[in-house]
DNA sequence: ATTCTTTTAATGGTTCAACCATTGACAAAT
DNA sequence: ATTTGTCAATGGTTGAACCATTAAAAGAAT
């Protein structure tokens, strides 16, 4: 007989606003919205509820608010840095764990691979190739943080190369977690890592699909098996810190 | 000889640092919060600035805010939403198109098939068979939007059975975009899917995993094709609106 | 005229104090 | 034992005020 009345928050009817504009196109990248005095005027709401609202979307990437006389509330499509450390979230939560990252990583590799074989522009492979030589130069200088580094962006293009935004979002945000098993662990030794490089390369440049994700699938493997034996040395029990307030 | 000072705001600070005690396990799911007045003093701002903090990290799902008496900001692991939010972001943008998600829906659906078949436990396979029967009861009565739900939860379960979180995820952020074509284009025959259903059942059961990511491929590319038609066929120029502001 | 400096206005960042709305616990009445 | 009322804790919201930063306009010096 009677429906219970829903009480939604005017901050997240606004976000809602927002965000239903971007999606219908109304609101596309650069565009600037109304001052937040204005919008809280044209909401009916005070302007501390339109910050609350402008904020959370600028924390998810979908604006970006700069100050001063030219300043506003702008529209980006700077979206996957949110989606990195939702996995990460994810990660520090235990509900994503090493294993099923390194699962990913091989399946996201290894598909990586096969279209960039397919796929890869001339631009785009000399760029890997660079990559590679970028790897071997801090190699050779003992700068093990640059290596470290440029091994990642080999991963980061070699998606990037594929034509599929989603493996290049995806390769970002299994690097993100793993980056902190990288820094734990120490980097592994590039005796092992370049030689497949090069012959990676040589499979991207021939086409050779099947060759290249087997590849790097080697590749992704001994790394993880690297990083396993080296956690699994200095292995600390699971941290299961004193629980505050009434959990 | 002089570096350049940095101001962060102060919201963003306090982002952090709880962001930082969930890392470390300081913070676990249930784990409540103190009341927004003490956070205030606690970190010496006001307490606008620490909602404006709160609600942020509520809406990327890492708190809930309940109020009342018992009320407070709890830490909650509901992250998934956000990392969906974020992908049907980057479709709103045209950063992801539905050729990219066509290619990550046939990748996420045969590898789940796959793992799947590995892993999947007796009651997960008897979920999974409940799922097809209620696509075909939902059919039967001829409700359309249940039988695509249902159809659309046993990607889900079938992502769940593969024991990999980052699957389920995915599958959830590939559906979550997807949802808008089934409601643009309808429901694709029953016909052509619960044969399909059927035939991957039984390899399930067989932990034929070959056979499965088969059959699971096909349907997916199936239900493609029928989207492709049947948006195609009343497909609009790509909305280009009037743009607001200084773009 | 050109260049440098100053001023000004627009805008986000923050604070403060107050009040409202909701919730749960406890007490009181039945 | 059940209902009802009261109360305190807590998030939700408001409005006004002020600060900090930025870009553009105005003015001054050359």
């Amino acid at each position: 007989m009677f429906a219970p009345i829903e009480t939604r928050r005017a901050a997240d009817a606004i976000i809602e606003q927002i965000r239903g504009q971007v999606a219908e196109g109304a609101l596309v990248p650069g565009d600037r919205l109304p001052p937040e005095r204005e919008l809280a005027e044209t909401f009916g709401v005070s302007r501390n509820t339109v910050r609350e609202a402008l904020r959370s979307l600028e924390n998810t990437g979908l604006l970006t608010l700069k100050k001063g006389a030219a300043g506003g509330a702008f529209i980006a499509n700077d979206v996957a840095p949110a989606i990195v450390s939702g996995f990460q979230d994810l990660f520090a939560f235990g509900v994503i764990r090493p294993e099923h990252l390194a699962e990913a990583r091989l399946l996201v590799a290894t598909t990586s691979a096969r279209l960039a074989c397919e796929r890869a522009s001339d631009a785009e492979l000399a760029e890997l190739a660079a990559c590679v030589d970028d790897a071997v130069a801090a190699g050779a200088a003992g700068d093990m943080a640059a290596r470290s580094e440029a091994n990642l962006r080999f991963h980061r293009l070699l998606a990037e190369a594929s034509g599929n935004p989603i493996l290049a979002v995806l390769t970002d945000a299994i690097t993100g977690i793993n980056r902190g098993f990288a820094d734990a662990a120490g980097s592994p030794p590039n005796r092992q890592i370049l030689p497949s490089r090069k012959r990676l390369m040589a499979c991207l440049l021939a086409r050779d699909a099947e060759g290249a994700a087997r590849e790097i699938a080697e590749q992704v493997k001994a790394v993880e098996r690297f990083y396993m034996k080296e956690l699994g040395r200095e292995r600390r029990p699971v941290q299961k810190p004193a629980r505050k307030g009434a959990g």
